[in-house]
DNA sequence: TGGGTTTTGTTGCCTGTGACAACATAATAG
DNA sequence: CTATTATGTTGTCACAGGCAACAAAACCCA
């Protein structure tokens, strides 16, 4: 019960046979992005023969992976048949905040089919936070379909993460160092367990289901109540850095003599854009994001516009910089700083460019997150997922009733 | 004659015959990269079959792009044959600077056979860089012997560049704004001419054939006579970002209320860390590299000390910045930046260490360029070389003698 | 209503690619 | 001089996807 590294041991070269197991993945990660997809769709997309589709398909369809149903005809010709990623293999997803644990049930189609939160007063430890993981993902586990399977466990935790290894090196709002939550709970479950940051698992989520879906060059911008985290996709594969460790947007240094993050950094984006700052000018002690974005809509006092003003430059620098050094199609912004910038986009954009280069700013799109409070479950879910995805055939797979053979 | 974009249109997802193309082209990697291998070494690390690899080689051979050697036996067993780029297959590297354009002719194996430095007063326009290399070039190209091919020209430009279509969008330092000089040049040699940014030339360099050799997370940062310039390799690919403008770390804003830079941003690396600034302590007027850093090595007047230390702080915050946005492996130092490290290293790495999160930077190293003059030449003609790697038996090929068939 | 057209699924055959095993070759070790 | 080790060479084989022919299922139109 191992958890594996999100980039295997890559083969150094070549491939024989290796071919098949590329198409089957291919296919796979079609269906599963799409959900529903036709035949002759893959077809055209894949660039494959029909024949070659067929065959493939069956043997997804015999791995239970996918399944077909008949289309009702939309055009002339024979109508094709859709296939669809199957519900009855699942993952579960886990975010551990500051104040609840959340576990959810995610189908290879990308549906969020159960959710159980957990709220904990204070935060929990890790233990802590683990057994509550286990216990709601055992409960989630008795209360699926018989023969349904899973394919194992993604968490998204708000802190540094190693991703080879599942080990947590710091979440300063949890109060974590150095603990072995991915170990810990695949022990619990008996489940293969991955766990990464939550914002780059926010932005995985944003890349395959919401604004920024289709596009190969993102920058994701998330702020929640632990500060500023990010993620970056480059040319259609996530930023991982050596260890696992990139994309830590919010930790950029943006201004000298400034205040200092919650990791200790002076002038970054996180100290200088601060959600409790925002609270505290509205006089609110805690507020869900939906709150706060709607009292930053409606700032009249002064002192409230100018915070904001002073947030939104402060954000157009910083993601000036982002651009410069990425040069994105599209930045997407999570969180409260979607509040920012419907406050006064043309501020924020203005911004941006004055801090990035004419040619890198020139077509940069500016969004807000698509997705609502599912984004962490199903960004989640995507760890194992992507596992299966990448070798549907070589990958084990756990039935709903426990007694998971060890692997 | 066009220029191609790097990244030619990705056929979306599959293969069925590519496979041999894939295989030739990874083998050409090796052998280009390394300049020559041993059959035996090509089997191992490409975990293909003995007779494959003979195979392979063997129309690699029919190519003209390799050719094999007996090699004196090392040890028991039968000596296996060394493969070698053919050094009759060569690309033209350009180089266009503030005060000459230099041309040099580099093989396939990675040496540089000839180079020319033409001088010129002030900034050369585009037209004159243009027509300079088109003549450098002719005249290389006579010299060059019977019989061998030439791949293209890569051009190395201090500016920004898209490189989609080899046009220069702007480079301040010699006044060109939106000139194709790529397809000038390529009219002026009926050659295919491929263009990018010069640091981000000098990291496809370092990371083939310098001190970030073998690393696949590099933060490269070169500091010349025109200001900075970055190159990041992700997970072993150059990052180039939607149009090819992403890498400027050099205008990366790192403080407020600072000197612009010249591109008029504010608070950048760029206008922070100046090379002339450090020429003006020396009281220098112009400088080559190698002399500004004996004078920085014997800096020991209050003033220059003083300097110095100012640029090694913004430097470290700068790479702090890198350091937690892309977690790498290795950073290279190169041009002026270098003498900065061995001045102080301790000091410019604690600098770093305190302005980046402890995971990220725990195995972080800092090293200077390991390549000399040679470096944007080596690095230039990988851009036609790389055309020909990934696609070997169908890139079209040059004659020395002109007239080319045009394609 | 029925034939023509279009699109897609299915089947059987074909080609190209790399694996594999057997053998040949060339070095070292004793 | 033989045994051992490592590599190159050759012929055969398995396997994946392309391709063509046919069947099936929709639409169009007279």
């Amino acid at each position: 019960m191992l958890n594996v590294n999100g980039r295997g041991t890559k083969a150094l070269g070549q491939n024989r046979d290796d071919v098949r197991q590329h198409n089957l993945a291919t296919l796979l990660r079609m269906i599963h992005e799409a959900g529903t997809v036709s035949r002759s769709q893959l077809t055209t997309s894949s660039g494959l023969n029909r024949s070659t589709i067929s065959d493939l398909v069956s043997e997804l369809q015999d791995l239970g992976l996918v399944y077909e149903t008949e289309a009702s005809a939309t055009g002339v010709g024979r109508p094709s048949l859709q296939v669809s990623a199957s519900e009855q293999v699942v993952a579960f997803s886990v975010n551990t905040d500051i104040d609840a644990v959340t576990v959810a049930t995610v189908t290879l189609a990308g549906q969020v089919i159960a959710k159980k939160r957990y709220p904990t007063t204070n935060q929990p430890t890790a233990d802590k936070a683990a057994s509550i993981a286990a216990k709601l993902i055992s409960e989630m586990r008795a209360e699926l379909k018989p023969g349904t399977r899973i394919v194992g466990v993604g968490v998204a935790v708000p802190g540094q993460v190693r991703v080879s290894d599942g080990v947590i090196r710091l979440a300063p709002h949890l109060g974590w160092v150095e603990v072995p939550l991915g170990p810990m709970l695949s022990q619990l479950t008996s489940l293969p367990v991955y766990v990464d940051n939550d914002a780059s698992i926010g932005c995985v989520a944003e890349r395959l289901y919401g604004n920024a879906k289709g596009f190969s060059d993102v920058v994701y911008l998330f702020a929640g109540s632990g500060g500023i985290g990010g993620g970056v996709v480059v040319d259609g594969n996530q930023l991982r850095g050596a260890a696992g460790y990139a994309g830590e947007l919010g930790h950029v240094r943006i201004a000298t003599n400034a205040a200092k993050d919650f990791s200790g950094l002076e002038g970054t984006l996180e100290g200088m854009v601060r959600r409790d700052d925002m609270l505290d000018v509205f006089k609110l002690y805690a507020a869900t994001d939906d709150e706060l974005l709607l009292e930053i809509s409606r700032a009249k006092t002064a002192k409230s516009v100018k915070l904001i003003e002073a947030q939104i430059d402060n954000l157009a620098a910083a993601l000036g910089n982002f651009v410069n050094i990425f040069n994105p199609q599209v930045i997407i912004l999570g969180g409260y700083l979607s509040g920012l910038f419907e406050f006064n986009s043309e501020r924020l954009i203005n911004g941006l460019r004055a801090n990035s280069l004419a040619a890198a700013n020139e077509r940069v799109i500016v969004r807000e997150g698509g997705l609502g409070s599912n984004l962490l479950m199903i960004g989640a879910a995507e760890l194992p997922f992507s596992q299966l995805v990448a070798n549907p055939s070589a990958t084990q797979l756990y039935p709903a009733k426990a007694k998971a053979s060890k692997s």
